[in-house]
DNA sequence: TTTTTTGAATGGTTTAACCATTGTCGTGTA
DNA sequence: TACACGACAATGGTTAAACCATTCAAAAAA
């Protein structure tokens, strides 16, 4: 019937205050805040309760905090920092099984990868063969370290050419996140790398003619395979 | 080549030691932290910065903070809150068009839905039915408010007879963001909402049967159909 | 002109006190 | 006995004033 009156802390009246005012455009990103001991007179209150708030939008990643004489509070970007921290805590807490997130990834990545087909530009598809080539020097070299991170760049790159940002939001959130699992769980062979760049050698080319289901079903089998031998290997583990 | 090295502020060394310990499990939800004042002496620091990394957990949905003499700060089970708060800022600031999230939930919930025809079980149906049941009173009662508190409801259950709770967070997470939009662009009226009905007794029908192909397309054009009414309110709008 | 020094602005931290909320326990009254 | 009220104490919320640490820029020195 009604709601809970929310019980007042000052802190919050400012944070509420300042976020108003950077969402709906009054504060523009890279726009610097009055400094502390200002700002603590023109709120009506003390400069602890003050930076309690600053905390707050900290945390929110809608301010960012510099040092120094120069420095001070200033008006970010909003960008996917906070959801990537907060999905790294769901991970990182258990609340997300393997097979979830794989499940997830191949619905997802299948569609983003259908939609990027259709969308990609000849300099997008150029900025993946140039991810490609690295990746593949990467490989010869026998640089796991590296070649997993190309890896995860042509991933999240993916969600770019889908040119939809709440895909590309997505995408870069959970794969900047996943790579924590490879390392307990899939320490990366010569065989499997091979594997994985020549999925993405088709899906190029699935890119270039705009074949989106083909581009969308090599990816699904890619993630589904990796899977399963990350379970596997999980099932090995557990009978030692 | 270098990571830039982290400057040290004391409470960020705070929130990591208690994160830690949460996300590794040695404290549970629902423990109670320590009081603030015995807190501050066991970090060897002062209250106010203490407090500090107290907002920031806070912030990061970690812990829960409450008043009075059996009040302080008490473990949370981490759950989609902070994910949804993000979502919302990124919606309310604009970063996320009304036909990006559309695009969005059209692949998504056409892939949630299908898994949820795969795994339903009948006491997963007989709720979605009382939902069902619900929102068709509160339309023949043309109680537009609560009648999109149900359908949110309906998908919002969806995504939990998926079983997957990646797909339960996000989809909870997205419809619990986006009514903020059919209030502005979309008023509820009678065509509408029986539409709205129709499409979900197909669904209820097609989860019966298990057959996850008609589930997933008669959501898909559910969405569709829907943010092309929008959509056109919108222009309609930009005329006047 | 270039380098070094100095100083001031700004965020980070500490301390100590007081206020506000809330559960508990004891007392008084029905 | 049972219940209501009130005092008390534990705990988070807020304030104030001071000092420390970092950074940049302007002044001084080379």
């Amino acid at each position: 019937m009604f709601k809970k009156a929310k019980q007042s802390r000052v802190f919050q009246d400012v944070v509420e205050q300042i976020q108003d005012s950077i969402v709906s455009g009054k504060l523009e990103p890279g726009a610097k805040l009055p400094p502390e001991r200002d700002l603590k007179d023109m709120f009506n209150t003390s400069r602890g309760t003050l930076r309690e708030a600053l905390r707050v939008l900290e945390q929110k990643g809608l301010i960012e905090i510099k040092l120094g004489v120069a420095g001070g509070a200033i008006v970010k970007r909003i960008d996917s920092d906070p959801i990537c921290q907060s999905l790294a805590l769901l991970i990182r807490s258990g609340e997300f099984a393997l097979e979830h997130l794989a499940e997830f990834r191949i619905k997802t990545e299948g569609s983003i990868v259908e939609l990027a087909a259709l969308r990609a530009t000849p300099d997008n598809i150029q900025e993946m063969e140039r991810l490609f080539e690295k990746a593949k020097t990467y490989f010869e070299n026998q640089d796991w370290e590296n070649f997993l991170k190309t890896d995860e760049a042509m991933h999240t790159y993916i969600g770019i050419m889908s040119k939809n940002p709440v895909f590309q939001f997505l995408q870069k959130s959970v794969h900047d996140n996943i790579h924590r699992y490879y390392k307990d769980y899939l320490p990366m062979n010569h065989e499997r790398t091979l594997e994985n760049l020549n999925d993405f050698k088709k899906i190029i080319a699935a890119l270039k003619i705009k074949d989106g289901k083909t581009a969308s079903h090599t990816i699904m089998d890619h993630v589904e395979r990796f899977y399963q031998k990350m379970q596997k290997k999980n099932d090995e583990q557990d009978k030692e």
